[in-house]
RNA sequence: GCGGGUAUAGCUCAGGGGUUAGAGCGCCUGACUGUGGCUCAGGAGGCCGUGGGUUCGAGACCCAUUAUCCGCCCCA
């Protein structure tokens, strides 16, 4: 019986986890700057804890969650995005008190189930951070110039945001109403499969990729026309501080977000090099979700970052990720016992070190300290032994000297 | 979930109804018995994704299945 890693499912090899590491520490790093703690909710949560927010009829919820009876007979779901259970703890452990702020990040798996492709897996991962309990625009600024940070930090060139604020409850009812208005001579003609797709969220058509419902949609005035007054104030006062922080954005009208608990500001950063999977990062403003799952009302803004997708676009812009290398590789000339105590000396000194534990040929062993792109290769053999020394080459000059054994650790501590 | 493409060595791929299936790269060994990269020589490694079928004969053709890629849908 041979086993393969289940559909939509990717081990990450060793030769690829550097970037992983890469990315993640950066993210970890910088929000930690800007003030961010780390959270780390589980992998599995109460179905209702996503039927609630993101809303029944999201895509999400009606047809892409892993969801299954435990043997309590619980409905359980595995967390098909981040924000949800982060605001669930936030909830639990009273995290963000009425009047306070509070700054999470977190990297964190998520599932959905749907038709794999490149840049969309069943378990993919997520850099996500939220700015809980804040109201002012400082907020939703604060969370883009990060966004805007970290694609500058990992080399990611030139990421504009799309920007967009689809405004609270009673304006997305009245421009509800107004696409379904625009469009409804010709939806009159549609098939009722997309008849009832389009008034259960006519919003979704503004980022349709079909080419007729663009035509169909165009005179249509723009949700922004529609704001009221107070979020079309923050809208402006958002981009402002943006330009004040030098984050690119670009007004964008046809981001409206897939899931339900989004109010006002939204937002996602897209790649054209990654295919049908552009976008690479999506956020926004959720006013509404914590007061959905029985905490006070509690303004917030966050961001979820699509780790395999910004890998993708590392690998597409040929970003350059150093992998760690040993600095040493013992070489044993017939003196496997010095090889081993040098190798064990210097790894306890701090210094990462290789060496064959399989007792090859010479030839084969300088070949290894070349591949394993060691600076140094120190040889050990009979002669050296007997002189309490140890050969010293610079694999790079091929230049080798003889160093005495008891100043190695020293002397590499000084070159490491 | 819908439509289409692909599956041959560790990797990238060629081949094509007929005896022992190939290349390049990688890997291992060797080329004055203590020294890598370059070169040269040798070698290991594949039931041609899996299961059925057609055929005297299938890695090639057909069907199914699994995985993957492209597009849709959706989003990270």
């Amino acid at each position: 019986m041979k086993f393969q890693a289940q559909r939509g499912t990717e081990d990450v090899l060793p030769a690829q986890a550097g970037k992983w590491r890469h990315v993640e520490s950066a993210w970890l790093e910088l929000t930690l700057l800007y003030g961010y703690g780390e959270i780390r909710t589980p992998t599995f949560e109460d179905t209702q804890l996503f039927i609630r927010t993101s809303g029944e009829t999201s895509d999400i919820v009606s047809k892409e969650m892993y969801t299954f009876r435990d043997q309590g007979d619980r409905s359980i779901t595995l967390k098909p995005e981040g924000t949800a259970p982060a605001m669930r703890a936030v909830v639990e452990h009273s995290l963000c008190p009425p009047g306070t702020v509070l700054r999470l990040a977190y990297v964190t798996p998520f599932f959905r189930y749907g038709r794999p492709q490149k840049g969309r897996l069943r378990e993919a991962h997520q850099l996500g951070l939220e700015l809980v309990g804040a109201n002012s625009a400082n907020a939703d600024a604060e969370v883009l110039e990060v966004v805007s940070r970290f694609f500058a930090k990992i080399g990611i060139p030139d990421s504009v945001i799309l920007l967009n604020s689809i405004g609270r409850t009673e304006c997305r009812e009245r421009y509800r109403a107004a696409i379904l208005e625009h469009i409804a001579p010709w939806l009159a003609e549609q098939t009722t499969e997309d008849q009832e797709k389009a008034h259960k969220n006519p919003m979704r058509l503004l980022d349709s990729k079909d080419e007729k419902v663009h035509a169909v949609l165009a005179g249509l005035a723009p949700v922004t026309d529609f704001l009221e007054d107070d979020s079309k104030q923050r809208f402006e006062t958002i981009q402002a501080l943006l330009t004040e922080a030098g984050v690119k954005y670009r007004l964008a009208p046809e981001i409206v977000r897939g899931l339900d608990y989004y109010t006002e500001t939204v937002f996602e950063v897209q790649s054209d090099k990654l295919g049908a999977q552009s976008s690479l990062c999506g956020g926004g403003r959720y006013d509404n979700l914590i007061g959905e799952i029985g905490g006070a009302a509690t303004p917030s803004v966050g961001v979820g970052i699509g780790v395999e997708r910004v890998l993708l676009a590392l690998e597409a812009y040929e970003v350059a990720i150093q992998d760690s290398k040993p600095v040493a590789f013992v070489v044993s000339a017939g003196q496997d016992a010095a090889a081993r105590n040098l190798v064990r000396e210097l790894r306890d000194a701090g210094i990462a070190t290789d060496w064959d534990i399989e007792s090859r040929s010479m030839k084969s062993q300088m070949r290894q300290a070349d591949k394993s792109g060691a600076r140094f290769a120190l040889v050990i053999g009979d002669t050296e032994v007997q002189e309490s020394a140890v050969q010293v080459k610079e694999l790079a000059k091929s230049e080798q000297f003889l160093l005495p054994r008891a100043e190695v650790v020293k002397w590499l501590q000084e070159r490491a």
